[in-house]
DNA sequence: CTACTTCCTATAGTGACTATAGGTTCAAGA
DNA sequence: TCTTGAACCTATAGTCACTATAGGAAGTAG
């Protein structure tokens, strides 16, 4: 019925050092040990971090996730706070869509009128020399 | 004809702590100094700092834009590389987007979905918690 | 009881910066 | 010439979300 931080991790996906970690920080609650303190988990402890794992994946922060987390522990709650956060994620998801689609084009295009010769007539090298536009900062994921 | 850091930093958008950073690890050259060491920099410094400016926004990593900039330093080789390294960064960037949009997909059903009640008939909550499919890991940019 | 895997803590490293502390130099105005 | 204040200098630590390493202890199968 319990079982080690090694099995939660296979149960879950996610790395034993990555476990130990979530709970270094407090977003899993310390487990019980035993005699030899080893952690040993139940199945709550797979089922919040498949919430996290899941969480991660979508692209929330942890910050984000340790909010979500405790709503998730006070369900009378308004789902407001859950909501907004999700939303501002899909805000953050779409800028970095049409962020990314700006730089595929370019990116393609300069392959493409690449003929593949020299340095010198190289269209990948010329266009990033090419100083008469920007694209802003591209961050995280 | 030369001129400092700050005036470099307002000629390329690129900070000051990062110019320096820069330098500190080998992708600009070490200018000449005041007799203050005060650094002092020249044209040359403009278009290189520019140039690692456009690929970062274009997302090369800082590795990949050394290789870049020593293929710009010897013009008579083939671009056979600098080719390459782009195509990679084109690759990377279709992945990223398909990853994004199924991300958006996911978001915004869970945000449509969600009537705005308690936490718990949620369906942001609800979605998070369903584990039954994976995305794998969302990286950089 | 031995061998082997898994576990433990603590610390440092990753990438690409960004921030802070505490001091020095430069340029312009009085 | 002197003074003020912005901009400069180095060195170090912090960011995020892990990942890796070292050096040892505990658990388990045969
Ligand atoms: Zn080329
Ligand atoms: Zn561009
Ligand atoms: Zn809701
Ligand atoms: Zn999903």
């Amino acid at each position: 019925m319990d079982f080690s931080i090694g099995e939660l991790s296979r149960r879950t996906g996610v790395k034993v050092p990555t476990i130990r970690y979530y709970e270094q920080i407090g977003l899993l609650p310390s487990p019980p040990r035993t005699e030899g303190q080893q952690r040993r988990y139940g199945k709550d402890a797979v089922s919040r971090l498949a919430f996290i794992r899941h969480a991660r994946e979508l692209g929330f922060e942890l910050d984000a996730i340790r909010a979500l987390l405790s709503l998730q522990d006070n369900p009378d709650q308004s789902c407001a706070a859950a909501d907004t956060i999700a939303k501002d994620r899909l805000v953050e998801v779409e800028r970095r869509i049409a962020a990314l689609t700006a730089l595929r084009t370019e990116l393609r295009r300069m392959i493409d009128e690449c003929a593949c010769g020299r340095v010198a007539e190289c269209r990948v090298i010329e266009t990033l020399a090419d100083t008469s536009h920007s694209h802003g900062r591209l961050a995280e994921g």
